[in-house]
DNA sequence: TCTTGAACCTGAAGTTACTTGAGGTTTTAT
DNA sequence: ATAAAACCTCAAGTAACTTCAGGTTCAAGA
């Protein structure tokens, strides 16, 4: 692009790669005005229309809107203000990304779920990706209620461990369906909910396993977390299945 | 949140954490329809209404749009889709999650600059940024023109080497300002043109270099670099920095 | 029972960064 | 001279909400 040039828009669109429309738009905002043709209306762009476009792409590579863009390159004390809000967006841009990585992991976590457990079935596969998209909330909730220990040992686990865990729970949720109905002291019932319990102390550890029981979670406020989770269980399900573990629970304090 | 209970827009909006008037939203294209009192218009929430926005979060979580929600929690089948296009948005978030670690990495370098070189002059600022905002479609233009090795060299330095030759280029732009206008041959003037192409050599290495030279580059379109580029120089100074560079060239080649 | 303030209702318009479309004019090539 | 390509303006559409205006209903206290 040689310094007396003239493009059409059509040209400058194709150099720049940016839409027709989108100049249009530009025009009309006030944020890239060329010389018009006075009696033709049609618009002419030259080398330093290239240039403050390119400024703009890059304002807006930063994440700027087009609305500070164009205060931006109207006002004169332009790079104070760009220097000071930097990181600014340096921020935001880190908590976007973070946000997105959460989700990465997540749905890797439910594609490798799905493809090693063939049909999933989907109130299953939504209360596990549930669980995914809250686990920060749950986090923050224990951070809150001096359980951040826990949390901590919580977040080091492997995705890898994670997937076991979910796994089992799967194992669970498709014996549950099984055996629902059937009396609470049922070999069979116990030795599920047996399993699934070695599991879960397994994954957590003893010293863990014993900060919680400590913590006395009737005080705290359940009622929160109880909006954040989604079960995979029928209410009744639900019922049963906490009448088996009470059943267990109690078989075990008298052994 | 007991099975029967009932709640008002007001504290189904506390529990959820969503506001009111994105519920009403939610209702009035028909993705989350909660019960009514005929006589007040009233919206009463139900226990089923709260597992129903939570399928909801859990799919926005997953990237995909209020639309393909309303849609998906209508069908039937479902969790077929569902498994379907978990790979899909895995694959886009993965894209926008390097679209972003890019962009971070572009705002800490120009953050370490501006911190390090104290002022910096917003055309200079902008040459800066639009590099960096542009990295991608050079490494992709290189590509093209059987560069493949030189760009993967270039991709492999580390953000520290970029820094260092950021602040050559720094350098240079300010001498350049200073010593516009004096003629080619003056020993200052070498002496920069010296000093910052062999920082550039120092920064590419012998055998990349080598590889530079022997591409003619004449023969590529170069004008389609031309438009990719922001140089923090006026018109004059451009041309007159390209006759210090030919100049010192002869000189090289004399020797 | 009345009143008053909080909570709720509907419908319309605003937001961002564009894209799409309709209907008309200018330029360019034959 | 004519026809196609390129351009113009103005209006409306998009996603996912938020904000606003003006009116109704509910809950609690006097």
């Amino acid at each position: 692009m040689k310094k007396n040039n003239k493009y059409s828009i059509g040209e400058f669109s194709e150099k720049t790669g940016i839409s027709i429309p989108t100049l249009h738009y530009y025009d009309e905002i006030g944020l890239l005005r060329p010389e018009k043709n006075p009696s033709s209306g049609h618009r002419i762009y030259k080398y330093q229309d290239m240039i403050n476009l390119q400024k703009i792409l890059s304002l807006k590579f930063l994440g700027y809107s087009l609305d500070k863009i164009t205060n931006l390159l109207n006002e004169s004390s332009f790079s104070v203000d760009l220097n000071e809000s930097l990181s600014l967006h340096l921020h935001a841009l880190e908590k976007e990304e973070k946000r997105i990585e959460q989700s990465i992991k997540s749905i890797k976590r439910v594609i490798r779920l799905v493809e090693e457990e063939g049909e999933v079935d989907s109130t299953l596969l939504f209360s596990l990706i549930h669980g995914m998209s809250t686990e920060h909330i749950h986090e923050e909730w224990m951070n809150r209620h001096m359980l951040k220990d826990v949390a901590e040992e919580l977040s080091k686990k492997s995705e890898e461990d994670k997937i076991l865990l979910d796994q089992t729970f799967i194992q669970l949720t498709k014996e549950v369906k099984k055996l629902y109905g059937k009396p609470v002291e049922d070999p069979k019932v116990q030795e599920m909910i047996k399993t699934y319990l070695e599991a879960l102390f397994s994954f957590l550890g003893e010293n863990m396993m014993q900060k919680l029981a400590d913590t006395n979670i009737e005080e705290l406020d359940i009622h929160e977390i109880e909006n954040i989770t989604l079960s995979p269980f029928t209410e009744d399900e639900q019922n049963w299945l906490n009448q088996v573990m009470e059943y267990y629970m109690k078989q075990e304090v008298m052994d």
